[in-house]
DNA sequence: AATGAATGAGAGTTCATTCAT
DNA sequence: GATGAATGAACTCTCATTCAT
């Protein structure tokens, strides 16, 4: 059985020790505070492995998020296009994501915290992804208002902000040796959603 | 007769100006990517002036935190201790914070992205003073539950959570020039906040 | 009587000491090969003092530049507008140059040499004081062409370029320790020059 | 049928490629910020390529050299044993050089502008050969001093740096899209020198 | 109260070269 | 013959902070 160090320099190949290794550092003390040599450091290779794989620190940044917001894009997308009540497939949307997102806690911390450090350009893609996962979860609630089983006293875009809002905040308190297991953060906090939406 | 520039170098006193030059600039491109000489260049002072009045860079981002702490549990305090049903002081608490938030995005951004900059010294006391804040939100929504207005199905602290997530994401997304105003965006959270209590 | 060190660390203003390490690295070695860590180990100073007063290593090249090209311009214009006759004008510059240029070598190897690595628009600017240069020598070959005691069979622009060939090439074969005196190279230059014209 | 991309990759030999690629490339850009990675991407191989024939960055430099140096000795050396007259001999080789130069440009710009990129042990090796040149031109000069069909008033050594820095000077100011073509540049070049021999 | 020259450590990035395949 | 991953040293430049004035 492979040998398996704390850079992982057994097995694993180099790009994803760097990813991970980035991503870990990137949530305990931010993009800034985190120095290339602090990566590969932690990955243990050098540096020129580092700029062989990416072009930029930034790349770094720009290849979690894009890991980030696949994942969570697919399975908003299989939550929302299943064969169920609406009730139940927004509540299962909104319980997953934060499932989801407290199993991938340092993500969750980097892609809030971090999104202006990427570079402009860069910037403008994630958005435009984060707006389209967005839309999706927007026209879930508008369907639900549509059919008459959620309150419509809210515009469905603040209702969603309003639950996304609870997930961009666990990375702030959620604390893996708490009381309560994701799933029940996850249940409550969809819960929390559904009632608010009542008519 | 007072000159002002774009520094407001005429009227207001210096470390007023390096805190608003501050502000503004760690909101925009964040605490690590702001030079102290940005600071002193958008404040129309010099270095020395910087350090004749706060001691390090940190500083300035205390005293922000400071601010925007005061001023918060003051308005907190104030509405939590009204004379008028627990329904409807916690309905006015939570739309305050809203109003408050908005009316000084700049601080909360900086709130929820630079805390992680503070020395760890400075750090422990903010999350004091965020606790104790904290915990006079959920002492209304206890209050509430034990007086059977509100739903206990959720513990009171995730509630609080919920919330707070929601008053957080606020920086994310809205925007001055957008549909609604401050105190409309405010209402519709309240609400939410107050139909998801619902017994 | 002042101390007077490698680096010259006793008087000479900062800005100067730069300079000067400067201009001796990048003849000796080119600019490329000159590190900013060469420089400011010769000049005594640290890497902070040198982007204290420089922006950027090009600004140094620029400086130096600056400084060649002012001085060449304002030597050729007394000696153009010197009360002489065209012939005396046109071989006192001639000569002047050569020994303007032995006397800086250094810079104008750097000149020569160096150029392109100046940026874009740093270049651009060069190049037209260069280009001024170029035309006030012209207009004197021209004025003698005109008053017939210099010959039309080669165009003034060309015989420009063919004395200032000779120039730019003295940093290559020119040694301080040769067998002649600056001024004997000057003459003969010159000389060479003026019976080129004969009619 | 053979494909033909930008990279020629398709019949020329690997080591043309690489040459006729970093020909281009110092010359544009100068020796030091051409990169190893600049070359064989512009000869559309990889670096492996490189290291295979030639020994190193500066073998590029040195294989440059030995082109221009080889070419323009063989078409001294051919107008110096020519059956004529020596202003005649003197006047083809100086109109040869400037022709010759012109048709390689790039060779020219990079002969004088990097010469100090070679390694010592090359850089001598190139001096030599260099001397040799000037000393075979010298001994026209001279040859025609004693047959008293040319001037005395200048040392020969003097006479062959007077045109050898017209002739380095051409990359600096000869554009192929002016008015004058290549021949007629040399013509005048070569009259200048022979009226400046004038006794 | 305020200046600004100077420091020194460290930032992200580039690069010629090597070597197992 | 040729690959391309990996190295390690060096590169330019930035920055918070200090201190003599």
């Amino acid at each position: 059985m492979a040998r398996t160090t704390d850079g992982d320099s057994g097995t694993t190949p180099v790009p994803q020790r760097l990813l991970a290794a980035a991503t870990r550092l990137f949530a305990d003390r931010g993009y800034d505070r985190t120095s290339v040599q602090d990566i590969v450091e932690a990955a243990g290779v050098t540096k020129g492995a580092l700029y062989h794989y990416f072009g930029s620190k930034d790349d770094l940044l720009h290849e979690i998020y894009g890991r980030v917001l696949r994942l969570q894009q697919e399975r908003l997308d299989a939550f929302a296009d299943a064969d169920a009540p609406v009730e139940q497939r927004l509540r299962d949307a909104a319980a997953d994501v934060v499932v989801t997102t407290i199993a991938n806690l340092d993500d969750a911390a980097i892609f809030f915290r971090s999104m202006h450090q990427l570079s402009p350009e860069k910037l403008k893609q994630v958005r435009a992804e984060r707006r389209r996962y967005h839309e999706r979860f927007r026209a879930l609630v508008e369907e639900g208002q549509a059919a008459g089983v959620f309150s419509t006293a809210t515009p469905a875009d603040l209702v969603v902000d309003y639950h996304f809002g609870s997930v961009h905040h666990l990375s702030t308190w959620y604390r893996p040796d708490g009381s309560m297991t994701p799933q029940q953060v996850a249940d409550h906090l969809a819960d929390l959603l559904l009632r608010a939406l009542r008519p």
